[in-house]
DNA sequence: TCTTGACCTTCCAGTAACTGTAATCTTTAC
DNA sequence: GTAAAGATTACAGTTACTGGAAGGTCAAGA
């Protein structure tokens, strides 16, 4: 297939496919005569984990870890363990920021009297709040 | 004062003073004879706004556009309103969206028995999980 | 046969907000 | 005198793409 329908297959955009190629987390792909990329079925599959991969925010360079890992069926599982857990704990690392900046802002935000600009409460604390 | 003690009295690296001087969120300074960035108390005040609102992860154009309202002492101040409130919202959904991907993660995390790569249901879930 | 349109190719630039590094002055202290 | 500290600019790198330009290929229709 040519890499329009494997975008289609796998929800990754063509552009992206190239991108994916370019920094070798897909292999260099067969290309027929006239220089087109030609793909198959498996290309789909590992394009489709890579995408799940993404869509929970696994970095490029775990995902790369996470398909050659792949390559020995008889390993410990450990590493994939752990590129999970870390990506776990950096989602939970940036809700605690998220959350104390929600608190900030929300307080900013509600203590708006929609004065003029010189009255502004928000300006007024975004300039003398202390650290 | 010079950059290295405006960059200590505002808490902001040199590098980044000359960085946000480049992209126009600070006037060009004044220079010394020898061509040194020459800064005065009111920089500090400045930078140091600066600095409380990308704590709060406003962008470097909404910090402009903050700025710039505070030429006008007499304008209504809904423009900052309108900036607080879309970070809020953002952040907000922000947190929506890594409350899905940390349940995913949890997931995950959770599924792995420890066996070797081929049983690893981690690997098995990223393959076959549906959208 | 010609052309039109849909694909494909590569390459370069842009995104956000810095940060790192190199090469080169100036100033200051001993 | 010299060495360290601190200043300057300019360029590259970070992350994961995305947009766009210039141009080649191919199948269908007039």
């Amino acid at each position: 297939m040519r890499i329009s329908t494997l975008a289609d297959a796998a929800q990754v955009p063509a552009k992206t496919i190239r991108y994916y190629e370019e920094i070798g987390l897909l292999a260099p792909s067969l290309r027929t005569a006239n220089g087109y990329r030609h793909y198959q079925a498996k290309d789909i599959d590992r394009l489709v984990f890579i995408r799940r991969c993404r869509e929970l925010n696994i970095s490029i360079d775990d995902i790369k870890q996470l398909l050659d890992v792949q390559q020995h069926p008889k390993a410990s599982c450990a590493a994939v363990d752990n590129i999970i857990a870390k990506q776990l704990a950096r989602v939970q690392q940036t809700q605690r920021e998220l959350a104390l900046l929600e608190n900030s802002l929300h307080q900013l935000a509600t203590s708006c009297t929609h004065q003029q600009i010189e009255d502004c409460t928000i300006l007024q604390q975004l300039r003398h709040t202390p650290r």
